[in-house]
DNA sequence: AACGCAAGTCAACGATTGATGACAACGATC
DNA sequence: GATCGTTGTCATCAATCGTTGACTTGCGTT
């Protein structure tokens, strides 16, 4: 938008050069091409115009197959339950699940944080309320059922925040150490952080130490 | 901007109704309203006009006292290091200190977590390089070598991590159980992380079991 | 080949944006 | 009380925003 960013179509476009004249190819190449402008620089911050450029098409379109700005917004911040996945997964698996979801976060820049475009498309209330109850649902309710044991809501929701911290540190700042350091090294310090909020219960047997690593 | 979003003034202008005719009450006035909008709204969420308005004054007077946006932008985010008052703490209270910022996060919703300020006025690309140098410097450097023990750098940025996506959680998306848990309750969580990622000799005593609170 | 609908373009609208420079009101100084 | 620099206002600019409706182009059907 502000004409700085460019260049970005090849990324968002995600199709050959054929793809004329085919209204689902469309719609889902506007959607890619919103989730990953609005992931980058915000509601506020993308044009209908840049979206419809990177997919090679007029901006009417947008109008045409989503209604408004907002609308598309919405369906790209909204389509799935953002925590889901977490959920598919067995308990003693939770530990395991949430260490390779961590180390096989993207490190280059051009991936955002699908909670940090919603958190960063601020003023879009709806967007945040959605995101509240989908915390809420999944963490509090849902998650804190399986792990049993005292508090396990508080628990739940105190291991979320975490798991959200260190995806955001991971991919926003990516700070020296964490961008350098060995995946198995890593992944202990992350296991030693599951099993204290998760409770021994949760995880498989040993428990690391820190500061015996390596 | 939207026109949505009125009557913030009075948590803004921040003084008397009898403040005209002085610079430099105009511009601390105005500095104070445009970190409440940036912080709120994000830096493309935010009109130089929203932030005059929240004085009482004309958008002209931005240009006169800050000359751009941006600069007003830059002057506001970058006053001070935002991680900075971590590290005049003693090595030892450190986890007394992160305990009660945590604990005295504000819990209402007029409050916005001063990362989440620059990641939230994404595209402004100086912000965020700058946060990520303030990140590294601050954790990766100083706070690893104040620290000690074996992956000091790394450990302390999954602290940072940690930190970070605590506070954001608590200030930003308030689930029930951490909005409900007394305090007390809370911090034996909190410590019991703080002491995983510090190492056992960074705090000051007993070692609190998760599972036994209360 | 002619028709008709769907896919895509185009030009334009009103509103708002960041920004500028000329102008008016205030308050201290002489 | 006239002067003058400071403080603040006003009108306005060009650009861009979301959005709309009329238009053109392509493609399958008959």
């Amino acid at each position: 938008m502000t004409g700085v960013q460019n260049g970005e179509a090849s990324k968002a476009v995600a199709d050959g050069p054929a793809r004329r004249r085919s209204a689902t190819a469309t719609r889902a190449a506007l959607r890619t091409a919103a989730a990953f402008r609005f992931g980058k620089y915000g509601y506020e911050g993308t044009s209908v115009r840049d979206i419809a450029g990177d997919v090679g098409v007029d901006a009417a379109l947008v109008y045409r197959y989503f209604g408004s700005k907002e609308a598309l917004f919405n369906d790209v911040t909204g389509a799935g339950k953002i925590f889901e996945p977490l959920l598919q997964e067995p308990v003693e698996a939770i530990p395991d699940w949430l260490c390779a979801m961590l180390l096989g976060a993207p490190k280059d820049g051009d991936f955002t944080h699908p909670v940090l475009s919603v958190l960063r498309s601020s003023g879009r209330d709806e967007a945040v309320a959605r995101l509240r109850a989908d915390f809420s649902e999944v963490f509090s309710t849902r998650l804190a059922a399986r792990l049993g044991g005292p508090d396990a809501d508080l628990r739940a929701e105190l291991l979320a925040a975490w798991m959200l911290g260190t995806s955001l540190v991971l991919t926003e700042i990516r700070p020296p150490a964490l961008r350098s350091a060995p995946d198995d090294k890593l992944e202990k310090y992350l296991r030693s952080v599951i099993e204290t909020l998760l409770g021994p219960t949760a995880c498989d047997g040993v428990t690391p130490q820190v500061g015996e690593v390596d």
